[in-house]
DNA sequence: GTAGGCCCGACTGTTACCTCA
DNA sequence: CCTGAGGTAACAGTCGGGCCT
């Protein structure tokens, strides 16, 4: 099988750091060699990286790693055991050059996807156990669930904190986080993938659930607009039917709190209404609160003459 | 048996924040 | 003090395996 992948200029050797490996590896290269019998791909990680040991299906340079692609990639696993997530968003561009090309195996970048592949691979041997097909095609993509016990620990914990710790302390979180995972002998990342699934469907079930709130109150505001305006209707056709004592301008009573007298708002009767009711923010809020205001179109609401303004009790 | 829908674990890309040189 | 680089968590969006109907 021949497979070559070359991101230097170099063409005719285009995995020369291979020869020379304790060069300079100050940029991530990666490469791909082929050969009849394996694949391996090669990443030069620098000397960034203590964490990473050599495992089987590993073998490790001073400051390269070659991933044998043929063995299972059971790698970095002291180093996720410690939490020190090799997770940086920022060296997937490093490897973007690979995405297509191992779209199943390794879908991109170097940290977060080998960390969560391991997650699978290891995840699929210690706690489900695996099969031999699996044994056979380890890069298969392995779905794995986890148990009642597990999901409901987790569920205990996110009620507690929907965050893995609330305040941004690194230290306490991956301890939190290990903790968490060790309890559930699950991986620190498994234990952080789950909160940030269970924080967005959270998310996503409350906005379902407002949505649908709101859809309610807009049906009954709906409802109650129609209903306004079929009673403004009669009020307009009582109105027009109405003898001259009713045909004043239309206004707005407003009652009372205190002796429950009609006030009107309009009219000759306004200057006092409205300096009682704009005198402090306060009385406003109360009156809107308890006042109740009623349509002077309909006479058999009001058997009594029109209300004489009762100015409010901190005036009187 | 299988097609389709749903659930959910996992991944990618982006952003905000923090630390440090 | 300011600034840029690097690291990290969180998020939105998406994929895909497993399960159920």
């Amino acid at each position: 099988m021949e497979l070559a992948l070359s991101l230097g200029g170099d063409t005719q050797k285009p995995f020369s750091f291979l020869e020379k490996s304790t060069n300079n590896s100050s940029s991530h290269e990666e490469l791909l060699t082929g050969s009849n019998k394996d694949i391996r791909f090669c990443m030069g990680l620098g000397k960034s990286n203590p964490n990473i040991a050599a495992e089987p299906g590993l073998t490790n340079g001073p400051e390269r790693m070659v991933l044998d692609m043929n063995r299972r990639p059971i790698i970095l696993a002291e180093e996720a055991e410690e939490g020190t997530d090799l997770s940086s968003p920022n060296s997937n561009s490093a490897v973007s050059s690979f995405q297509m090309e191992f779209s199943s195996i390794y879908r991109s970048g170097i940290s977060r996807s080998l960390i969560g592949k391991r997650d699978h691979f290891e995840a699929g041997n210690t706690e489900r156990g695996v099969s031999d097909e699996d044994e056979n095609n380890g890069l298969a993509r392995k779905k794995l669930r986890l148990t009642k016990e597990q999901s409901a620990f987790l569920e205990e914990s996110f009620k507690e904190h929907n965050t893995l710790n609330p305040e941004k302390n690194f230290n306490i979180l991956q301890k939190q986080k290990l903790a968490l995972a060790k309890q559930l002998n699950l991986r620190p990342r498994q234990v952080e993938v789950w909160f940030q699934n269970r924080r967005a469907r959270t998310k996503l079930k409350q906005t379902e659930l407002d949505c649908e709130y709101l859809k309610r109150c807009c049906e009954k505001l709906t409802e109650e607009n129609r209903r306004l305006q079929k009673e403004l209707q009669e009020l307009r056709a009582l109105k027009s039917s109405q003898p001259f004592y009713m045909q004043l301008p239309a206004t707005t009573l407003t009652m009372c709190p205190s002796c429950e007298r009609v006030a009107t708002t309009a009219a000759t009767a306004v200057p006092t209404a409205a300096a009682a009711t704009t005198t402090s923010a306060t009385a406003t809020a109360n009156a809107a609160a308890t006042n109740t205001t009623l349509s002077l179109a309909k006479p058999n609401l009001f058997p009594f003459p029109p209300a004489q303004i009762h100015p409010p009790q901190a005036a009187s």
